[in-house]
DNA sequence: TCCATCGTTCGCTCCATGACGAACCATTTC
DNA sequence: GAAATGGTTCGTCATGGAGCGAACGATGGA
């Protein structure tokens, strides 16, 4: 009868104030144990164990075991482009320019820097031709592939994997399309294990370190 | 406390079966009466007028009095974006494929041509040099301009519009994006009042009449 | 003017489900 | 082993809200 795809199941999952907020803290968190999502959408563990696995029934998140603990991720970047879709929405009016600054300046989304920080550094990787633009995506050029190896990012391992190489995410605070996909999130990586940004405690958003501002602007200019 | 966008507030807003049906709807339909939105989601009129007061309360539909009927339409494309990934999402896995044959060839989305035709029409106004593609749109190349008005569109009130010119939108369906924006929805207006397209009664879905068989073939070639 | 149609408001019922605490299992650590 | 920690299961409670019918305004047509 209900032709197309199963919205209604969806929307179930998803329409629940707890559940989305899990969803959102998956996006910055890359991953997260359950008492991390239990406690930073202040609920009690057992209803926490409820959400996370309806919102697992509903594959939008996929869970490992660590030991005595129990990881979450969002189960696809197709579910974090949807959950980055309703946040594109849910920003409306006057609320466009409450965005808390330390957001809007550097974040994650999903797995690949955000914000201000993570334009700029598409920006700089467009202008300097080491990546060009496709239909739905980003691709990398010539002088790209140098660059990314200079900088310590294996580029094989990355393109073996199933999900897009460098994806154009459009970003809820800025409005404009950013790196992802495996080649956003490696470079994510390799900022973070340099020690050029680092997350902030307790809060959402990330702050760019001293050694960070020279990094960055020795590689990319200024951002 | 909570930052950024207000995600609980829309989601409970979208998360419920009847309400999320009337989007659909609505991504098909363009525009449609209270009644047609009661009748289709199989809900009475009282129910509806809950809906949809719940749903323009939440900024997702906008409203206008026609006489005694009142027509609702989606309020705006991003809105149209945001359940084109909800969708995206919700199909998966064996249901891919379940997708109906009339929605996968020719359908609304929102206010453009999707499914196989919008496709297959982006694709030949690509490969004609009509279109090209840009970061986050397409843009009209100069032999475009004369395609367009040639094909009897105008070109100059669409500029005026302050909705995006020529969008790029993801099928669900298809996975592909199709024009879209204030040009789709002119050039899928003009198909349609060519009558080479038309809605199909009491279905989802439209059907190419034979003249626009013809008509398709001699402006696009082979689909 | 009267009637038909469309939508809304109101009162009500009823079910789904979100929340918790307490007890319980599993794993690591000491 | 025992203790500590993380997660799950279960039973229960409360509430939100989805649904309907009936009565009511408003509009348009005959």
């Amino acid at each position: 009868m209900d032709a197309g795809p199963d919205l209604a199941a969806l929307a179930g999952a998803v329409g629940d104030a707890t559940r989305i907020r899990m969803l959102e803290l998956l996006m910055e968190g890359r991953s997260l144990v359950a008492k991390e999502l239990a406690f930073g959408t202040g609920v009690s563990p057992a209803t926490a164990t409820a959400h996370l696995k309806r919102l697992e029934q509903a594959r939008l998140i996929r869970s490992t075991r660590q030991g005595r603990n129990k990881v979450f991720r969002l189960a696809t970047p197709t579910v974090a482009r949807m959950v980055e879709a309703l946040m594109t929405v849910a920003v409306r009016g006057p609320r466009v320019s409450a965005t808390p600054e330390p957001l809007r300046a550097a974040r994650y989304c999903y797995d690949h820097l955000a914000g201000r920080l993570g334009m700029g550094i598409t920006d700089a990787l467009l202008r300097g031709g080491h990546l060009s633009l496709r239909r739905r995506a980003f691709a990398l050029t010539p002088s790209g592939e140098e660059w990314f190896e200079a900088f310590g990012i294996k580029l094989a391992p990355l393109r073996d994997q199933r999900r897009q190489f460098a994806h154009r995410c459009l970003d809820w605070s800025e409005r404009r399309d950013h790196l992802a996909g495996a080649l956003g999130a490696a470079l994510a990586s390799r900022v973070f294990s340099l020690g050029w940004v680092e997350r902030q405690p307790d809060s959402r958003g990330l702050v760019v370190t001293p050694s960070g501002q020279r990094g960055l602007k020795r590689h990319f200019g200024s951002l």
